[in-house]
DNA sequence: CGCTTCAACTTGTTTAAACATGTTTCTTTT
DNA sequence: AAAAGAAACATGTTTAAACAAGTTGAAGCG
């Protein structure tokens, strides 16, 4: 849908340094080169490399130009760090996910709970608990809880098919928007038992606590991602503000 | 020093959100609204709004305008999430930071520590242990990897205060770019002794490892970061891609 | 030879204008 | 009264131009 020349032109550059046609180290073409080869405006090129910028592929450097600093990151069964859900990371790296849907409920929020999600009391919520497989091995332990007045009909079948794939080709909503808390909690009884983790090996979960807002500012969607510690990888770029 | 237009509204954005003076949930005031109290062209307020974005303290709606999701963040320690030091985040918070330095050492690369740090082999390099205090209770061990081509003549002295500020302020050094990677990791000796946590209670840790890169585009530092886990915390906002 | 100066590059910031597209509201038409 | 249409307003994309500031290398000078 989104045709943008920003947009293409970023992908083009993105997939230029992921395959080594500049290589590490060494500077990019310079602005004017690169607004000839792609016949548009500075403007343009500037707020694709921008977005190369914040991704952590490229850096620029003011007077001297701007340098590829991707390096590929090794064994890592999937990226997370975007907003993808498990079966897109899972497809894209070519491995074989399995949902399995453990507890399909839906209630009204009260006190406590919208503290934790950010719900308001009274919100009319599903809550799924799901176990994510990667390869047969359990990674995840997800608990969501969906707004029932955003997400329409949900069924059980579709949380164990990909509710995001039913959110935007059904119900044709846009997911723009998501915050995340990332802690380190004690294993609990029930995570044990759905991850099948030895407690006396690891007695600690990656917990990403998450608020997802959908393209009209509604929070929508709150979820609990309980990781496998020894599966858990979570890349981060970050680019210092100028104090 | 980098008084910019753009970089003056985003903080007063910014802080007027911080302060309530916009509501949760309201719009804010338009484009051409906000054009005119600031002054400035249309491009340069988008700027401003952009970082907001990206901060995730609003999220913009074509047709609609631009509403304020931002909600304080109750509970916490300090925040990460960003390039700041461990001495700067204590100070913003108003607490006691104490580091202790447990070991000061330099050597030479091998070819086991260029996988782990990504420093060519043979870079000549400082290698310090550190422990972080904050409220007199141990936080982070630091294993901190600094290319000495780079950093100059470093002291136990320094590393003792803040290595950051050393560098910004006497080699007018500028960190711009890094890329950190999270995962939980079993609890070492090393961790037991230093961060003073029973093993049977908590057996694992938060480990941040990064690569941080000046302004020349060189990685000149290596830091793995070992976090008590009952006292980790990452902040992370994630904006979707348009597929 | 060593130094400064300057010109020619690089990226960074800002303005202005035009058109595209989505939302809301009011007016017109049926 | 309900539906359709138009106007007004919102953000999104793109172009063009000018000036600022950092880097580099060549020209020129002592």
């Amino acid at each position: 849908m989104p045709k943008s020349i920003y947009e293409d032109i970023y992908k083009d550059l993105k997939h230029k340094i992921e395959t080594d046609v500049f290589a590490y180290q060494e500077l990019l073409p310079s602005e004017n080169t690169l607004i000839q080869i792609y016949n548009c405006s500075r403007n343009t090129l500037r707020r694709a490399v921008s977005r190369l910028v914040s991704d952590g592929y490229v850096q620029t450097i003011q007077g001297k130009g701007v340098r590829n600093i991707y390096q590929p990151v090794a064994q890592t069964a999937f990226t997370i760090g975007e907003i993808e859900s498990f079966r897109e990371s899972a497809m894209r790296n070519g491995h074989k996910s399995l949902t399995k849907v453990i507890l399909f409920t839906e209630f009204a929020v009260n006190e406590k709970q919208e503290k934790q999600t950010g719900f308001p009391i009274g919100s009319e919520i599903y809550y799924i608990q799901r176990v994510h497989y990667l390869d047969d091995m359990p990674l995840i332990l997800n608990h969501n809880y969906f707004l029932k007045e955003a997400v329409g009909e949900l069924t059980k079948e579709i949380a164990e098919r990909s509710i995001y794939q039913y959110l935007e080709e059904t119900l044709h909503m846009t997911i723009v928007n998501s915050k995340r808390i990332m802690t380190v909690e004690k294993m609990t009884q029930i995570d044990e038992k759905y991850l099948k983790i030895n407690a006396d090996d690891y007695n600690c979960l990656a917990v990403v606590s998450s608020q997802t807002y959908n393209s009209d500012g509604l929070m929508f969607e709150y979820t609990q991602s309980r990781h496998r510690p020894d599966y858990f990888r979570f890349y981060d770029n970050a680019v210092r503000k100028t104090i």
